[in-house]
DNA sequence: CTCTCCCT
């Protein structure tokens, strides 16, 4: 039998839909049903399939995106049965469970699904559960369908699954859920007339929405709600517009997340006798609250949403265009009870470009938490599980080392024992990480007082300095904070049996405020740096303070929260953290690095010890250079890299590698060269082998001698050719007449020997070096070492232009000697004797 | 455009 609505139900839309829906769920197991906002699915389709065979005396699990919404459906279910909330129909949401052993039907947030399949994926005793609002797509319900659909294959054929979605995108889920049948309803709503106001991009929100709202109020009767981006733009057009509405008889009430549930409840109700209201709501007004009399909504056309950047491991707000979907949907909340205005501050022309959807929240979010859910499910990787959209690859990655850095899984991917542990606790992950360890040293009730502050916004107002906030919400009466004392303790009575059993314990010590921070963000430890309110935080992202801030003028911090760009982030949400508190707490992570380099500015060694935290720096000195190989093999290589020909090398040693560069030449044909490479290239090749060892101690490159190059050229050139060098490339030529007379190894044709003529005669053969290999260039000079000739055969010379230089000669120089046959005669170096 | 919303 199909349920039968009481006599004082209004016929819905969705009436017409029921039997359809009844029959499909009798033949199959998944099935989508679309329905438009007003077709009344979320009331009705719950109760219609209470008498289907498939149920037996299993519940059917209603899944609301909202608490407000939970409880709102639950109550108008109960309503309709004639019976007391917590009988046939139940409600589970957070600090707040109704059902009894009557219960048939429980209405439950997505996040409590999400906890009751984790915790029990057979679902016992539930026989069907009911995803409504699922366009929404938050986490929580991709996660839940995602789990059910895993369920449903591995352990629970007979488990009925029904998506309920208000967008014509059913063909989607209906195809992920192995191609469920789709049923359709109509929705109801007054007609709403559109009109396109535009906006000047480079104008104020808030002005253009003023103008919207002044033209509005002329034209139109009722209240208005008007739809900004967020707190901010909402308070400075509250107070714009009470400057310039004093004398009329309206009422402007911003409604934004973080207000007090009255100050919500006053902003909902509709506006007193005689009075209108203005409404100023960010997207919380765009579902699940109605407010009566609205007849007018002015749309902004933005919407302020997160986004997680894997690579910064923090979440961002964006201000984005609102979706197509989403802008019909704050229009239609002009049209809830009667026909009604919308004035939209873009151009017509443009809500062509608008997104059709706003993006699902599993692209774009955090999913530190998902993962480790995924983790205890058995399911190491997303992709062994069904989604409509994967969650990221990046996104996973981040989440993945993030759990394994707090040791909730292992390097396999695999939940651990302290994973388990931290999952038993309602919190995020790095929270539920944090609350364990604070717990572990006697202040976990503490911890969760601050998991409370950092999750509810607003609590203890909104100074960056969360101590502060701690102590202004421990003494605040006001109902949020109440309940969020009452949260805190159920979550610290959780967390002790949960440490318990981890049984992780250790010496109890006080925690400061900035200790619990920085135990649940250590990547986000800073310290002060430049000037006053400039941080850098231990993930080597800079952060600032605003300068007039108290905590400006802490040494170190614990960040909780940032906001803004990269280059530009401000804290919002941060303790101080006493160093020695830090040093205790984190002391076996930091890293003393005794580090010695080479400074190029002061041309020398420098040994230096850091501690260090991440990217943190927290103390440095300068210590004494040891006298080491390997520190000497850096003097060598930084040598090298200087510039080896401007260290201080002799003369001597200049011509000696000038020799040995041209036995290594002129040996170069044949097999087995034995001559090393000296040139500034070749050296500069092995400085650590060739330098390092005869450089011990050296600290700086100034201090390389030519003292430290005799030692090195020494062993470079060991005995046996020290002896052959100085046989085949000799540093002087004797000539025949008994003079030594340097040779010159530099030029670029070979050895030289510049000398006079004369001392030459007697000499039959050309002079040459290398055992025969290479010829001597010479330059032959006359007695007053003015250049004659050049040659590289010297008997050629003798036979052929001899006689006409010793033409010249004689007339020039005539008490010297020019013989006829100069190979034959004997040298000289003299001049003959005046008057012989 | 310097804080959206929701949830265990």
């Amino acid at each position: 039998m199909i349920f039968d609505p009481p006599r004082s139900a209004p016929v819905l839309p969705i009436d017409e839909a029921l039997p359809r829906l009844a029959e499909k769920l009798e033949e199959t197991e998944r099935v989508v049903l679309v329905a438009p906002p007003g077709a009344g699915k979320t009331t009705r389709v719950p109760l219609a399939l209470l008498d289907a065979r498939w149920r037996g005396d299993g519940k059917i699990v209603v899944l609301e995106p909202r608490r407000l919404a939970a409880r709102a459906a639950a109550e108008r279910m109960s309503t309709l049965m004639g019976d007391k909330l917590g009988e046939t129909i139940g409600l589970k949401v957070r600090l707040q469970s109704l059902s009894g052993p009557k219960t048939r039907i429980e209405v439950v947030t997505e996040g409590v699904f999400a906890r009751m399949i984790l915790d029990d994926p057979s679902l016992e005793g539930v026989a069907a559960v009911l995803f409504d609002e699922f366009h929404e797509r938050s986490l929580d319900a991709d996660l839940g369908l995602a789990l059910a659909l895993d369920a449903q294959a591995a352990l629970r054929p007979d488990l009925r699954l029904l998506v309920m979605s208000a967008t014509l995108d059913g063909a989607r889920v209906a195809k992920l859920m192995r191609d469920a049948p789709i049923v359709e309803s109509q929705g109801r709503a007054f007609p709403v007339e559109t009109v396109y106001l535009g906006r000047d991009p480079r104008e104020r929100i808030e002005d253009a929405a003023a103008r919207a709202v002044r033209r509005a109020l002329a034209e139109q009767p009722g209240s208005l709600l008007v739809f900004l981006p967020g707190q901010g733009e909402i308070l400075r057009l509250a107070a714009r517009l009470e400057e310039n509405l004093n004398d009329e008889a309206i009422d402007v009430c911003p409604l934004y997340g973080a207000m007090e549930r009255a100050a919500q409840d006053r902003a909902i109700r509709p506006a007193a006798e005689g009075r209108r209201k203005i409404v100023l709501a960010t997207s919380i007004a765009e579902t699940s609250i109605t407010i009566d009399g609205v007849r007018v909504v002015i749309d902004c056309g933005l919407v302020r949403a997160p986004r997680f950047e894997p690579d910064l491991g923090l979440t961002r707000l964006e201000t984005l265009r609102v979706s197509r979907a989403a802008a019909d949907q704050r229009r239609g909340r002009a049209g809830r009870t009667q026909p009604g205005l919308c004035y939209r501050l873009w151009e017509e022309a443009a809500t062509g470009a608008l997104p059709a959807f706003a993006q699902p929240e599993i692209l774009a979010a955090d999913l530190s938490g998902l993962l480790l859910d995924l983790a205890a499910w058995g399911a190491r990787d997303p992709g062994e599980l069904l989604w409509l959209d994967p969650p990221p690859a990046p996104a996973c990655a981040e989440a993945r080392a993030l759990l394994q850095k707090l040791g909730a899984l292992d390097a396999m991917s695999a939940i651990t024992t302290r994973g388990k542990a931290m999952r038993r606790l309602p919190l995020p992950p790095r929270l539920a990480r944090m609350a364990l360890q604070a717990e572990n040293f006697g202040a976990g009730e503490r911890a969760c007082e601050l998991a409370v502050v950092l999750s509810e916004r607003g609590l203890g107002g909104d100074s960056p300095d969360l101590a502060g906030r701690l102590e202004r919400f421990a003494r605040d009466n006001a109902p949020r904070a109440r309940d969020g004392r009452r949260l805190a303790h159920g979550w610290a009575h959780a967390l002790r049996s949960a440490a318990r059993e981890l049984d992780e314990k250790s010496a109890p010590i006080a925690l400061s405020p900035g200790a619990l921070i920085a135990l649940a963000f250590p990547d986000r430890i800073a310290r002060a740096r430049g000037k006053r309110g400039d941080f850098l935080m231990a993930n080597g992202r800079a952060a600032s303070l605003e300068p007039s801030s108290p905590l400006a003028g802490a040494a170190m911090l614990a960040v909780a929260e940032v906001v803004g760009r990269a280059g530009a982030s401000q804290i919002v949400a941060a303790a101080e953290l006493a160093v020695d508190e830090f040093e205790t707490l984190f002391g076996a992570e930091i890293v003393v690095r005794d580090e010695t380099r080479f400074d190029a500015a002061s041309g020398g060694l420098r040994r230096r010890e850091t501690r260090r935290f991440g990217a943190l720096t927290l103390a440095e000195r300068n210590l004494p250079v040891e006298a080491s190989l390997e520190n000497a093999q850096m003097l060598a290589r930084a040598a090298a890299a200087f510039g080896l020909d401007r260290l201080g090398w002799s003369k001597a040693q200049g011509q000696l590698r000038e020799r040995v560069a041209f036995l290594r030449g002129a040996f170069s044909s044949e097999g087995d060269n034995p001559w090393p490479d000296l040139s500034e290239a070749g050296l500069a090749e092995n400085p650590e082998e060739w330098l390092a060892p005869f450089i011990l101690g050296r600290q700086k490159l100034d201090e390389i001698a030519a003292e430290n190059f005799d030692a090195a050229l020494a062993a470079l050139i060991p005995w046996d050719l020290a002896r052959r060098l100085e046989a085949e490339a000799p540093t002087h030529f004797v000539t025949p007449a008994g003079s030594a007379i340097a040779l010159d190894y530099g030029g670029a044709e070979g050895p030289v020997l510049a000398v006079r003529v004369q001392e030459l005669y007697g000499l039959a053969i050309h002079p040459s070096l290398a055992g025969g290999r290479a010829p001597l260039t010479l330059h032959l000079l006359s007695p007053a070492h003015r250049p004659i000739q050049i040659t590289r055969d010297l008997p050629g010379f003798w036979k052929g232009s001899w006689a006409a230089v010793k033409a010249e000669m004689k007339g020039r120089y005539p008490r010297h000697v020019w013989p006829d046959d100069p190979a034959a005669a004997a040298p000289t170096t003299r001049a003959k004797p005046r008057g012989s």
